[in-house]
DNA sequence: TTGTAAGCGTTATCAA
DNA sequence: TTGATAACGCTTACAA
């Protein structure tokens, strides 16, 4: 049996025309039901399989879009791309994905292979690459939580977060309130974490410390950071006060939160924590962790919906439009170690 | 300026015919140095983007992997994953990846758009189908820890890690030997792990027990599941007992060691826990996890080596042989929960 | 070392 | 409602 069965072998077979054939899967409409089944029939005794290239090939659609993701091991990262994945279902996309171009260099080679290939847009979440390169390649580009001048975006409202995030700690009683973050660009989303708790703090006076930490290479690296900053500036630094730590991410917040446990053998009273992001690690801990949480699924949502309407728009040959930005709330999930 | 450029028309600009502008590429060799620089030349005044559709319906080669991921919560497969996307760089696949079909209408399905695609090979992680279906499909396909009878594949080696498991627990004194599991099929290579634990056990004479949790539909359900376990059946179950906990992953043994952490207020000396697979928060918890770990970079290589092995053999015309199964030692890494 | 022409498997245009 | 025929952009004999 011929394992590579092609229109034209489904038109030899019924008499017809390939056309007939390619009308058959794109016009249906306009073939009349009892050719229909008979094509049909045909296309299962021959066993048909659809060659999506060659239709690629003709008409030019893909349905191809490139994801480009800083890395999976954070589990936000890892949970959007899960869902972005998951549309697939909805929308009908594949997903071509890449990871962990650090060097703009490989990234830019990325994203000429994922043109190669013709994908109709591009999903970033990496920071490798300004915005207005991005924009440059002339695809529709949706960036989730990064910077996104020259493109479009859907992004968690980081200051409303760091606003949920301080005032908990001041309702608490905090007497001494603490950032910690690794660097931050004024032009990425998460400032806005930082910027709120600045002005948050301001406006009701209160004794504030911003502390940074480094990411360094992996994991490890960033955990020694963190634990660094906790053992040298936290603990004991601040005797006879209440301290509440605002941490710019879950995976931080419970390196911060396992440091102090295991100084003190548990959490004492005098420590609130938060995080940001709400990664399923935050409930897993052994005390509960109250952090901001980013809804992903609503996020990943409109990113689709988004970028389908810039394909879409594409197709109809409207112009590049302003890129439009799209702020998703976070929700404040309080847990136990702000209780 | 014409936006898509194609070998037509670098031939009319350069005055050589589109075959010489393809042979630049493929065979550069026999080209002049001379009129390579040209080329090269016309290439970028034209601003040349390749095009690999047109390249694959030409010649067949997608340089498409299919990937088909239970889950990508589970940091486990994130971290497959992540790593099989990076091979990128050394072997030149781009993977289309499905994640979390669990019923086998809808695997079935999207292995039927990455044929359309015109895949290469298929790397398979999720225990939907049998090996036997996902054999049928006449394509390469490598399994990665799952029931692998028809099909090649790459695992950790799980009986031996559930004999260095069993035996850390027996060489600790432990009285009582508790294997936590989900319920396993003997067909599926984590099986492996049972196995070894109850010839362990028997082997030394010793008090076991076996204990089964539902994964159910979300992490949530789980954890409530082996909450309920370690709350009804393990914690003052044993009194004056030494109870040594191998729990069939880490995922698994963190909720157990919280579970315990938040009963006594800290690990009791009587209670010893061992993980399986490593993954990085068994490193983020408060007490480090002791685990056995599976080593997923050179599973990932092993892999990657063996599926390009596969297609090659493929393209060479030679028939598809006897299924190859590699298997990957695990790692015991003792950490603080056996201590 | 280079060119001609046929082909890969679809879709799109026009005509009937 | 159907069919010829020409794309789509590249590769690959075969010929020169």
């Amino acid at each position: 049996m011929k394992n590579n069965i092609t229109f034209q072998d489904i038109a030899n077979y019924t008499g017809f025309s390939k056309t007939t054939i390619s009308r058959y899967f794109n016009h249906p409409e306009s073939i009349s039901k009892e050719n229909k089944e008979k094509i049909s029939a045909a296309l299962k005794d021959l066993n048909y399989k659809e060659n999506k290239v060659a239709k690629i090939l003709a008409n030019g659609e893909t349905e191809f879009i490139g994801l480009i993701l800083p890395d999976m091991y954070n589990a936000f990262y890892s949970g959007i791309a899960e869902k972005i994945i998951k549309t697939y279902d909805e929308f009908g996309y594949k997903f071509i994905i890449f990871s962990g171009s650090d060097k703009e260099e490989s990234e830019r080679k990325y994203i000429e292979e994922l043109l190669a290939y013709k994908i109709e847009g591009l999903i970033v979440l990496s920071h490798t690459l300004p915005s207005m390169d991005l924009a440059s390649y002339g695809i529709p580009v949706v960036a989730i939580e990064r910077e996104d001048r020259f493109i479009s975006s859907v992004s968690t409202d980081n200051y409303m977060g760091g606003i949920q995030a301080t005032s908990l700690l001041y309702k608490r009683d905090c007497n001494v309130l603490i950032n910690l973050i690794s660097q931050t660009k004024p032009d990425v989303p998460a400032y806005g974490r930082v910027q709120s708790f600045l002005d948050t703090c301001r406006e009701h006076m209160l004794d504030y410390r911003i502390m940074e930490f480094s990411l360094g290479r992996s994991y490890e690296e960033m955990a020694d950071s963190i634990r660094d900053v906790v053992n040298r500036s936290i603990i004991d630094a601040f005797p006879g006060k209440k301290v509440g730590i605002f941490c710019t991410s879950d995976a931080c917040a419970l390196i911060v939160l396992n440091t102090i446990i295991r100084h003190y053998g548990n959490l004492p009273e005098e420590y609130d924590i938060i995080g940001f992001d709400n990664i399923p690690a935050s409930l897993e801990s052994v005390i509960q962790l109250t952090t901001v949480g980013q809804q992903s699924d609503v996020i990943v949502s409109k990113a689709m919906h988004l970028i389908s309407k810039l394909i879409e728009k594409k197709k109809a040959g409207e112009n590049p439009v302003k890129p439009e930005h799209i702020i998703v709330p976070p929700k404040l999930i309080i847990r136990e170690t702000t209780t």
